[in-house]
DNA sequence: CTGAAAGCGCTTACAG
DNA sequence: CTGAAAGCGCTTACAG
């Protein structure tokens, strides 16, 4: 195999120095002559070099290089929230090494042990639908590996960023009881992930803050679907006494509402309300456009890497800090019985 | 600093034996005698020994990691591609090194550099929306990375993976003729864009195809938007004789359209038509939904890995290859005049 | 079948 | 201000 990378000593041989000046100029160390670092910076630009940034991990400790785990790609809310990571990642000299689960828990420990393997400076993580053994986390907190888990968060001693899913849904469903909604139903996610059971938790504390009576049959247990929106409105509907507006616990749920209620011939938002969460990509241009919750995805991602950062350099301090990031409220025409 | 890690020599101090027989003994090399291994893969087992990949890197000259290159996350199409690219390199044993570049050139090139530093294998890529310089790149192939383009690609000799933009165009346009509209315009995106350009082609040539002559101011020059969309369809319904369906480069900008003409009290699909090309998230929702051509997002992922990974394993036998993606056409409301 | 030794390309404590 | 030397944790050609 051909060698074809310029080395230290490459540098170091044409400038009849030693290897250790050579990597002191380059990196401006104090004890370096301006001269000899001005030699060497032009040397080492004229032989085009670029320092192996593997052998200075392995002889630092040091890689540089953050992991960041994701349940799927396929998803604007995880693109958007890397957007927020990789960038000020990179603003702080970091690389990240990215990893897709598929929803997967194999793919899942996996992808942890690739990160082991690799020895990253820290972990970023969000949990795959189906995780509920967290060993291969433990794994990781045995070793000292920073780690900061984001939006889908296990019940582990271990810092994290969410959206204030709670008051992100108790203010939508306050909203829908304001617009003149009298009967309001919510059509849940699975509720042992701790965002869903959140927002469920925010819509039953709404209901009980205005002295609603909470009837069980108003509440549908979805799966984060237009077709189990559609399946729990058909239901909602069905019943003796059907709802006349919903919480959808995210917006592809809303959607399926949406989409059910036109087949049923029935007015949105003027004989029914909707309010979903997430903010989706489509959610605005529906007709009628979707209000929902808008999840700050880069925020959670910016604030996720500081977390990060600050564990990485300050040591195990924030152990158990938990970051709640505030969803934005989107009202638009789904929700808008009366006006603002 | 406290050490955290076990080491082959750890494990070869208890066994002992030496960190070569232990190395040999858990990447199954056959000269080891089957008991030795078994010994080995226990100890290790229960140290909870994890190999640290990069010295193997160092030793090895190859890292397992690829490094991706995307103008933004914050998008679901290179999401979605990233999703092609993940699955198949994780199923080869790759890890993804991901960049974002805010679609600024300068950030491509930090990127290059940070993969060359990184010591990748090969990089995967797409040009952000303002790259015409392209010295990072020939840089790479200078040093003998394996490079791979997709969607968006530089005018090299560099293997790429394209969607078939001028054959989609066609196709489209044909089938708006097919319908019976009559006039038909064309929203661009930004021309010295090579998949914009071909989509623009492809529309001319089917009109040429169709012995429609080429009306100029039938054209309008936009800008990727929604924004884009609707100016363009306000100076399109502003001509002496304006059209009755428009061809646009992409979705956000049929989107923009679409809202012009509700606008305007067109009606869609019956007064004017519409075809789009991405098949994003929105398109299938709107009212009417949009017709558009799908760009097989994860199909191009997992070429563009594929033909990364047939050049890092067999040389640079493959300089020149370009793979052509057929996008699918997605026939929805909006252009449906006829039925089908 | 296993060991001893060298080396991947850096960084840094120790000298001078 | 610069050099000589050791070592990060692996892998592998060479011996035996």
């Amino acid at each position: 195999m051909k060698k074809n990378s310029v080395t230290l000593s490459d540098i170091a041989r044409e400038l009849h120095m030693t290897a250790a000046t050579v990597s002191r100029a380059l990196s401006d160390h104090p004890e370096i002559s301006a001269k000899t670092k001005a030699i060497v910076k032009e040397a080492a630009q004229r032989l085009d070099y670029k320092a192996n940034r593997i052998a200075s991990s392995l002889r630092s400790g040091k890689t540089n290089v953050i992991g960041v785990l994701i349940p799927t790609a396929e998803n604007a809310f995880f693109g958007s929230v890397i957007h927020g990571i990789t960038n000020l990642a990179s603003k702080h000299g970091y690389s990240v090494l990215i990893h897709e689960c598929d929803e997967l828990y194999e793919l899942e420990v996996k992808g942890i042990q690739t990160f082991i393997g690799a020895r990253v400076d820290g972990i970023i993580a969000s949990l795959s639908r189906n995780t509920l053994d967290y060993e291969h986390f433990l794994d990781v907190k045995r070793r000292n590996i920073p780690l900061v888990f984001f939006d889908r968060v296990p019940d582990l001693e271990i810092p994290s960023v969410v959206i204030d899913g709670f008051n992100g849904s108790f203010w939508a469903t306050q909203h829908l009881i304001d617009q003149g909604y009298n009967r309001i139903a919510h059509i849940s996610g699975p509720l042992y992930i701790n965002t869903f059971n959140d927002r469920f938790k925010g819509y039953e504390a709404a209901l009980k803050a205005n002295n609603i009576s909470i009837d069980e049959n108003l509440v549908f247990n979805g799966n984060i679907s237009i077709d189990s929106g559609m399946e729990g409105t058909r239901y909602l509907l069905s019943l003796p006494e059907p709802p006349d507006a919903i919480f959808a616990a995210e917006d592809l749920t809303a959607l399926g509402i949406l989409k059910q209620l036109k087949l049923s011939k029935i007015q949105v938002p003027e004989q029914f309300g909707i309010f979903g969460f997430c903010n989706d990509m489509f959610s605005e241009h529906t007709t009628p456009s979707l209000s929902t919750m808008d999840q700050q995805t880069v925020c959670m991602g910016q604030e996720a890497f500081k977390l990060l950062y600050q564990i990485i350099e300050n040591g195990n301090e924030e152990k158990t800090r938990k970051i709640v990031v505030k969803p934005l409220p989107v009202i638009r025409e789904s929700s808008l019985k009366k006006a603002l």
